[in-house]
DNA sequence: CATGTCGATTGACAAAAGTCAATCAGAGCT
DNA sequence: AGCTCTGATTGACTTTTGTCAATCGACATG
């Protein structure tokens, strides 16, 4: 909030450069410094989101496999990216439109709920700075070591630092070894209060993850590869903020659930906007979960699976009037 | 809303190059056109919305004389334009500060509320395109043959144009030749619909007239120099929407107002971010008066004449607690 | 069918912006 | 004071971008 003394004149320039249109010389001429250092403020205006750039991102969501997935599956809004020229990599341009997705969305003074994990994170990244005012991003889950090169209470700052936000950790772990002690740690004020505070928020974003060998909570080590193979017989389909999810979205009745610290599935779907990204193909059975069970209200994914599911919808619920 | 089949490929080059940040010859050898194209649709994207390049205006907030003002007078926020270096002339840069505020003010699906004259026509032509979604621009007023070069429907017109919004014109003359036509024709069905309207807009857009002899309504034979004459005798203080308030900020109760067509004072309040822009130094009785009859809740002005009006206040109010 | 018109497109050049090594200024330390 | 480190600043150079006259192509018209 309170600026650095030199913030004073990168704004100025950045008013006189963008706003009025002068140019680079005249904007150094103007505030008696050289040309060079301009295009150093400007710089630094752009990463501090004292200017903001964004893109529509309308071009993805004109698409008529993103209307029809809007309609199959009662969502707000879909987005698709293609296997055209956009992007050499189609699913490596899931985090950028994610990002520029989820600014959109986000407004001043909302209270958004982040979920953690790869997909997040490199969200995260994607993000351009943005100078939001009044806006809290808080955690939707406990934390876990990680097995990546970025721990889940940097994603939350992170998100809160492209958005000039307040970023609020949990403080609890996301699995705790009994049941008892889970309970026991619920029912802390500190805990109690963040948990309560999920339901209040305006936005939400995150992922649904796979239940696979190599999947996030193998391996940060919350789950053995025996408990999932039982879990999976039990009639484990997905993972939603780290608790486990059936194929029809229910909150699977496990010991495991129950050791767990995290948002109440009816605090999420208490918040009107919920943002859900998808990048793996194999994400597929876990996605159709996490639609069961009405997660989310806002989809990004790729344009191939989007087809799938479209595809599998028309298949099992045959012949519309 | 429906985009023209060129637009595609313009969305393309601006994703490409404003969030992915590829260099122009870069996206043309990727969309297979030359690069002096790139450049071209780069700036069509700017023009038409699809990229958004906004410079935050806390500059203009983080001054002591705007805090001092919006304190004294229970606005929620105040921006002025100083006489540094920011502008050769300082009344000519208080339009292009107005669009920015008015810019970052307005929220997808607002229905906003805007008067006409000089100084809205100039912040009109001074705001960027944005891409907004599903915001509805309408007119506070009556219309009136204008000396100047535009005419009041423009003003909307064009306002709605930049903010890619509906745009929705009053099918009314501000002043009408008796009291009794005046009444019956905001009695008809479309006039009052519009006049109801108002009231349920989520922003305003506005300024104060001054009753000098070069002032709006005179210029516009609205008034002639008798009259005016006759009502400043009876109190006649300003402007707001064409109608004229007195010292204290009411409607002066007179044949002039009562034979207008226009937002009901009530309805105005009711509207709950109102953004009032004042240039010239001329105006500061008027604004005074608007500010008696709490006509706006923002305010963008000239640090010249917030000092007027932070002086003002402290002589009329003297010793607080 | 030739011809005019209008907008889209391009190549070539001029203008503007980006970059970087070198320098400078100040803070903290011995 | 002298030294070192860090970050700000700049001039000189390179790369990127903006512009515009010329051309192309589609369509309408005499």
């Amino acid at each position: 909030m309170a600026y650095r003394p030199t913030d004073q004149i990168i704004h100025k320039a950045a008013w006189l450069y963008y706003t009025h249109g002068l140019r680079q010389d005249e904007v150094a001429q103007r505030l008696n410094i050289s040309r060079a250092s301009v295009a150093l403020y400007l710089r630094r205006a752009r990463e501090a989101g004292i200017v903001n750039i964004s893109t529509s991102t309308h071009l993805f969501r004109d698409d008529r496999l993103a209307r029809r997935a809007e309609d199959a599956f009662g969502l707000d809004t879909v987005w698709l990216t293609g296997e055209d020229e956009l992007s050499a990599t189609p699913a490596a341009e899931i985090p950028t439109l994610a990002a520029n997705v989820f600014l959109e969305m986000v407004e001043n003074g909302d209270r958004v709920c982040v979920a953690w994990g790869r997909t997040v994170y490199a969200i995260a990244d994607a993000m351009n700075y943005a100078d939001r005012e009044g806006v809290t991003v808080v955690e939707m889950c406990g934390n876990l070591g990680s097995p990546y090169s970025y721990r889940p209470d940097q994603c939350t700052m992170e998100i809160a630092r492209r958005l000039n936000a307040r970023g609020l950790n949990f403080y609890a772990p996301l699995v705790l070894s009994t049941e008892k002690l889970a309970r026991e740690l619920r029912e802390e004020p500190v805990i109690r209060e963040q948990l309560d505070g999920i339901g209040a928020c305006d936005l939400a974003l995150f992922t649904v993850g796979t239940l696979d060998t190599d999947s996030h909570v193998i391996k940060c080590g919350a789950l053995s590869l025996d408990e999932l193979e039982k879990l999976k017989a039990m009639g484990a389909a997905g993972v939603i903020a780290g608790q486990i999810i059936t194929a029809d979205g229910r909150l699977l009745d496990c010991d495991y659930n129950r050791r767990m610290i995290s948002a109440d599935f009816d605090a999420i779907r208490a918040i009107p906007r919920r943002l859900m990204v998808v990048q793996e193909d194999e994400k597929f059975e876990p996605l159709l979960a996490a639609i069961a069970g009405r997660f989310f209200t806002h989809l990004v994914t790729t344009s191939s699976m989007a087809a799938r599911l479209v595809e599998h919808h028309a298949a099992s619920q045959p012949a519309p009037a």
